[in-house]
This record gives C-alpha cells, structure tokens and sequence, in this order.
DNA sequence: TTATCTAGCTAATACGTATTAGCAAAAAGA
DNA sequence: TCTTTTTGCTAATACGTATTAGCTAGATAA
C-alpha cells in the first residue's frame, strides 16, 4: 500500500506550505484566510487529482469534526437472527445521513464485547453516535450523558444520571388504543403475555395496557416471554380470556398456531393482539391485530436530533412518534358462544 | 463533565513522566521497559483510581492505519427491497470486521449517484475498501486497479487493466453440476432462461451450463429476464423442451406458478432449475432445485482479503468459493409422458 | 580509588492536522 | 520619499500518545 498521503505531501505538490493546505481545505471565508484565489485552486486541484481526504483521526485530535456519525448496536447489526430488527433502523439512519452529508461509521472494531466504552471503540472518530439495542447498559448511558460526547438513542430512554436524548415510539397510547378496541368489541376478559418490566419499550406497553383495562378484568398474565404456546394457551383459556395482548409476535404466533390445532378459532373463540408488528409486510402466516413501529422514521428522526446536537450543541429533545394501528384479523367482536361458557 | 485525563496528568499525580506512564501501560516486559515494580505500581495505582483509559483516537495517531474499512455498494444497501440482497453480505463483513478489530465506514457520500469516484465520497477514510453490486461499473474498476488504494470485489470481475482481487460463488462448476445432473435424469430437451452476457457472474452460469449441456439439445433460450411468464411457458412447450434452466429465481417462480394453472406439473410435465437460490431460507413457495451462493462465506472473505492487502500489501489474490447443490423439488426424471408426446 | 556497567527513568520527537502570531514584500497614503 | 497598511503566506505550536536515545546515579569490578 502506498503510504496515506499528507497534508504536508499535498504541499508539496502544490507549491506551498502545509499550513496553507490547511486553510485551503476548511474553506475559511477568503477574507479571513487571506488565501487568493489563484493558490487555492491551485491547491484544490491538487486535492481533487491525488483524492486526498484529511486524515480523521488527526483531525479529531485537535478537536475537529469530520462528518462522520458513528452507529453502535448493542447486538450485530447484520447477523441473520437479527437482520429484520436493525435494517429498518438502518435504513433510517443512513438516509437521513446521507442528506446530511454524513458517513457513517459502524463501530465494529470493539469485537464481541459490545460495550461502548470498551478499548477499542473508537467513539471519538465520529462526530456523534446514534445507538441501538432491545436493551441498553445504564452505566454507560450516563456515562455518556454526563460526558460531552453527542449521542442520541433510538427507543426511549429513562434518566441515566440526566435526560437522554432519544427518539422512540409511543407505544403506550397505541396499546392504550388496542385495548379500548377491544373492549369496545365487548371483551371484558382480557389477558396479558409479556414482560412487564426491564426495557423502557417494555414498561411504555405495560402502562398503556394497564392504562386503557377499565373495567375489564385483567383474568390472566405472563409475565415472561418464551414460554412454551401450550401451556400458555391453558392458563388463558382456563382464566377464560376472551383476548389476549402479547408483547412479542413470535410468541403469538406460536400460540395461535397451538389454538388452532385445538379447533379454537381466532378471534372467534380467542382473540389475539400484538403489542408491536411485523418487521416485513411479506411475512408469512397470519396478520395480527397490532402497531405499526415506525422504525425508519424514528431512526431517522434520531440521526437528525444527532447532527442537531453535533452542529449547534442543541439541548437534549426526547421524542416519541405515534405508533398506527395495524387492522390485522386477529381481534374481533366478543361472540355469543364464548361468552356464555365463561 | 471533568476534563478528559491525559498521560502527563497521571504522571503527575505518579510522580513519574509521562513517557513512564505509557511504558507502564503497555506493559511491555518487565525487562525490557525497565520500570521497577514499585514504579510499575505506583502508576497503575492512580489509573485505576482515576479511570484513566488512553485515548483510543490518539493511540491511532501514532500508529498508522485507522482500521477503518470501506463499504461501498453499487445500490443502496437498505432499502426494503435490496435488503434481502445485501444483509447476508453485509453480515459477512461486519462478522470478518469484529475478528479484525476494524470499524466499518458506509459511504452515503455516493448517494443517488452511486459511483465511487463521485465528487462526496471519501473513499480515502478507510484504509481500504470492499465493493458490492449486482453490477460494477468497469472504468471505476479500471481506476481502482491503476490506483494504490486496497479494494477487494465480492463476486468476481474480469480484468480491469489488471487482475481485480475479488471473492466470489463458484457458478460455473455449480451450473455444470445441475445440468449434467437433469442429463442423468434423462433430461435430453434443455432450455436456458436469462442473460447470457453481462455481468460476471451471468457469463459464468452460461459458460457452466453450455459446457455441460454434452449430447442433449438446447431446444429453447431466452437470453432476457423478466419475460412474460406465459410467454415464456409458450415458448418452452412448443419448444418440447423437459428441463429449464432459470438465471433469476423471480422468473422461475412465476413460470412455474403459470405451469401449475395450465395443469402441468413440475417437476412430472417440466423440470425447473434455477442457477442460485433463495436468500432467506424461510421463504415461501416452491423449493426449487439450485445451488446455494455463499453469500456470508464470500463477504467474510473477501474482507480478510482487504486486510491482508492492507496490512501486507498483499499480492492481488482471486478466489471463488464452491456452491453447495440445494434439493429441492422441481427437478426430476424424464417421465415416460413427456418423453412420449414430445 | 577509579573505571565500567546497569537500572531507572526522562527529554525529545514522531504521528497529521488546525490555528495563529508574525514576517516580508507590495501597495497605499501622506 | 518616507511611513503605514495590507496581502500572502509560513514557522511554530497545540492536541495525546508511543517510542527511543541518552542521562544520571548507584552498583560492581578491577
């Protein structure tokens, strides 16, 4: 590999000091650079024909910034469990980047260690960082809030220490909402399946439900995720759940499926709703009762507060976009036959 | 938040320099860096009561390299529809890149222009760069092999004005494996469906299968893609052909979904092959008879192969990965029926 | 006692960039 | 013509770390 070229190189090249490469590159107003114009584009030409890019790290050495938005995922961002979780995200990311006129930089370089602050994460290459995960490390979240390091959290975010800046999805008013449809569909005995505490997103889906039950009764709840869909189906049809909320589709999957082995119909004899959605429209199988995460947009919205936040030092902004319901065919009115047999 | 600590603070606080302190740090032999013990402890006493870690960005500075490895895709890589295509690539890389301790850079420079070379994009960040697309553009590929910057193609390219290192699928052997196992079937009426020039990858597939087709006849070939499929369907029967070869797994899905409401049946009436596979193994529809593209296996590789010419300056290196044959269930004997009416 | 060797450091400098004080020559003003 | 101002740069230095030649004091050998 021929070695990186120099400012110092380019100087060279160009006839002048490397100082004046300097100026030449960071585009001080002419009148406060004192460069004329024949030697900057003189330079600039130079630039151009060699493809010289100043050397980011150097240049963050002395405090600079370099366009560059870091993306640190807690979990692999591409493997192939995953791929349906970060894409979408990504996608966001890198088109409000791109507008932007920003790279980005996946900080991959930690290894499987998956700690911000590990050895090798070089954070401070980019201007900022947007960071993601189902789940986040508390002490390194205030570790970032209290440090002046630009960040922005995709998915809300308690208080670490101080607001974290995130941008996230409203899911307690689209559970809320689910939950009054359901009960407007006369269903008064309602179940729970999910974690109700631990990740913010979590706790948001708790409350909404909690929130919207009224005066339905909540008959039966699950506090977990994983469990297996058979004895999950016996504790709700022997609550006598007329519809069940689940926080995670794969778990709802596997209990209809379970359901429909055992000739109950959905939502005739049960129905089902998911606190969430479908990461691709293409899926198979069938199409819950659910919201729509906005994920693109959300991970959009936070690349912007970012360069927000690296450009003009904004102030921390916390922001929640509106999760649509998605009709599905999961949730359907109360019928007579399972109300009367329970 | 506090001043970030520097070396020189902590020598302060040790009483030592701060060539001392790095010394410590490094922990070079005992030997070697000839800080006694008690020294040695001292140091390390206040970097842990401080939380002393070198700056990373630093620490580069004077080491060369950045680690940063270029990504450069010839098509956006997220979008929703492209996505399929390139997560098993881009989870190859991020895979090889975590080994490696390198940080991936996606360049959203090339935006809608999607040229390397294009006036925003700052190849020259990374050390150097892995090259994705469905197809390349050969003067950027002839600049890239004139130049000094380290590239590695995923898939395999002609010369460009030199060898282009590249990782790609081994098609051609795999294609010639199909097509001399449908002559072994009895297969003697063969059919080609899909470009046959082009991109490197689709000469390959004609090349395997022109070389395996032996005494059977080809009775029919379509060098295009995205054919009517009824057209298609009429242009194979008549041409009596048992056997069809397909270049894009989208058109062999809608002939053979053609197939089956005309009341023929695949494999009985008509085989299908096609000459790559299904990217998400959950797919749904027809298993057809193919062969598997390693597309992880490929993009792994040829990430370890840009760091060794990063790192070595390794010579230009060409590989090409083996494609496992896939089952499937489109490809079967010549039936007694459809040898006879034919 | 003198000469030589060794241990324990440190001063100096490299890495590549951004910034700024200051120099020298040219231009403008008196 | 002399003085002042302006222009066009450049030398010097900061950033935080790693590396190494070299200094000094103490220990050892003659």
């Amino acid at each position: 590999m021929a070695k990186r070229l120099r400012q110092k190189d380019i100087a060279q090249l160009a006839g002048v000091s490397q100082a004046t490469v300097s100026l030449v590159l960071n585009a001080a107003p002419a009148t406060q650079a004192r460069i004329p114009a024949e030697t900057r584009e003189r330079v600039e030409k130079v630039i151009r024909e060699t493809g010289y890019v100043a050397d980011p790290v150097a240049r963050r050495m002395v405090k600079g910034l370099n366009r560059i938005l870091g993306v640190f995922t807690y979990e692999p961002a591409f493997p192939s469990e995953q791929a349906d979780f970060f894409t979408p995200f990504l996608f966001g990311i890198e088109e409000a980047a791109q507008a932007l006129g920003y790279d980005l930089l996946l900080l991959t370089g930690a290894g499987t260690q998956r700690k911000i602050f590990a050895e090798n994460v070089r954070l401070r290459l980019a201007d900022g960082c947007v960071i993601l995960g189902r789940k986040f490390d508390n002490t390194e979240l205030a570790r970032l809030v209290a440090g002046d390091f630009p960040f922005v959290a995709v998915g809300r975010r308690d208080d670490a220490g101080g607001p974290v800046p995130y941008v996230g999805g409203d899911y307690a008013p689209a559970t809320s909402a689910l939950v009054e449809r359901a009960r407007a569909l006369g269903h008064r005995r309602i179940a729970y399946v999910g974690l109700n505490e631990g990740a913010e997103s979590t706790i948001d889906r708790w409350y909404g439900f909690s929130r919207a039950i009224g005066d339905a009764e909540l008959v039966a709840s699950i506090f977990a995720v994983d469990r297996p869909p058979a004895e999950t189906l016996d504790i709700l049809v022997s609550a006598g759940a007329s519809c069940v909320f689940f926080t995670e589709l794969a778990d709802a999957m596997r209990v209809e499926a379970v359901a429909r082995e055992r000739g109950l119909s959905v939502p005739g004899d049960l129905s089902i709703v998911v606190l969430g959605n479908h990461i691709r429209a293409d899926e198979p199988g069938r199409r819950f009762t659910s919201f729509a995460i906005p994920r693109e947009a959300m991970a959009k919205a936070a690349t912007e507060m970012l360069v927000r936040r690296v450009e003009n030092d904004a102030p921390v902004e916390q922001l929640l976009l509106p999760c649509e319901p998605v009709e599905g065919d999961t949730l359907g009115p109360l019928s007579p036959k399972t109300k009367k047999t329970r």
